[in-house]
DNA sequence: ATAACTATGTGACATAAGTCACACCCCAAT
DNA sequence: ATTGGGGTGTGACTTATGTCACATAGTTAT
């Protein structure tokens, strides 16, 4: 299959909603782009000339501290959109996040030339963008409820929750440091409040892993 | 002047950039809405019928907790949108926030039903709404980078700064308590912290009142 | 003027979370 | 088999923040 038979099929797959003018114009104005697992989509102070929908693989999106502290926001999975790109290709801005593949991603790039025309011609496209904007939005509301509001026990909890829900699995291969690193707190804080969660019978821990038993 | 000579109005003065035809429709089919100070404007849990454009005042929007804590997150301004009406006015979801007026406000409200057509027909209103969302957007990260990374003592700082910026006065009308509240912390710690910043020359404290000296 | 209320100041203490030091264990490379 | 590095467990300590108790000072209503 060649690249634009591909990027078809990730549009029938992933965006059957969309109409197929939409889907004719993204085909042949768009591109795919692969990234290696840990390599960075996205960067802060970077400027965006295009939009990306992942269209395989798995995006892990962080805020960043002053201090090059990384905080966990969310992830972005195939037929999702990054906000981020959206609004910052719109404007023309740099962006104030980073995203980085966590495992091996195909993403549809945009040029934010199209932008303003497929919110004009194209329903679908707009409704599209207009519910990326809605899901990240709450995203982020969540995020803020977990970092206002609650302590560093259930801000875990909820982080392990997130992990088997957006990865699906049970198993999560994570150490308690890259934990930390995603909330961030230190490790030390992580493996006592984890040791808590066993004696709890929430979680069964091994090295490199974690068994999440709800 | 009569209602719909006084929204002309506003939209003449807000929104000049609107094209006449959005003028138009906005005159014709919107309506304007008066709060009293500490009216609601919009709670957790209930339905969004319309869309928000303040025309006039200044909204103070809340994340709740699930104990009943307010956290704050932003001010809207004359000129502003609330983000989440259009969000969940676009998809008739419920809000999970709260909009407090914080003066008598007058907003400009705009029925859902109008939002589709408003999207396709007017350029300069899906600008609009775009800028809006991107607006929020960032300020939202910058909230989640305040309680991500900042201890009390910088988050108060923020606080303060952005009180002077968007209320354009030194002269902060607020008690130690709302800070509080604002913060998500206890009062106690507030006045603390504040008096050590009265010791660095970055306040001067009264009853009800805070000179901020930059 | 007095009482009642609200805002603020402050010491004493509790707790969550971060830090430091170090032990131990698993596993991979040699 | 030995070595080395990363992952994990844990005690001791520090610090930021929250809580409780109570004092004091403005402000308002009577």
């Amino acid at each position: 299959m060649n690249e634009k038979e591909l990027l078809a099929n990730y549009l029938n797959t992933l965006f059957p909603q969309f109409e197929p003018g939409l889907k004719d114009t993204l085909i042949a104005q768009g591109a795919l782009k692969t990234y290696n697992e840990e390599e960075i989509l996205m960067q802060t102070g970077q400027n965006m000339r295009s939009t990306m929908l992942i269209a395989k693989g798995m995006v892990k999106l962080y805020r960043e501290g002053d201090e090059g502290q990384e905080f966990f926001m969310y992830y972005l999975q195939p037929g999702n959109a990054c906000a981020l790109s959206l609004i910052c290709a719109t404007k023309q801005e740099t962006s104030q996040i980073m995203a980085k593949a966590i495992e091996k991603t195909t993403v549809l790039v945009v040029p934010i030339a199209l932008m303003d025309d497929l919110m004009k011609t194209y329903k679908t496209w707009y409704y599209f963008v207009l519910e990326t904007y809605r899901n990240r939005f709450e995203e982020l509301l969540n995020v803020i409820d977990n970092i206002a509001f609650k302590a560093m026990d259930e801000r875990l909890e909820f982080y392990l929750d997130r992990q088997y829900t957006d990865l699906n699995t049970r198993e999560l291969m994570i150490t308690h440091s890259q934990i930390a690193n995603d909330l961030n707190s230190s490790r030390e804080v992580i493996s006592r409040l984890l040791k808590k969660m066993e004696q709890k019978k929430l979680v069964i821990l091994h090295r490199n892993h974690i068994e999440y038993l709800k």
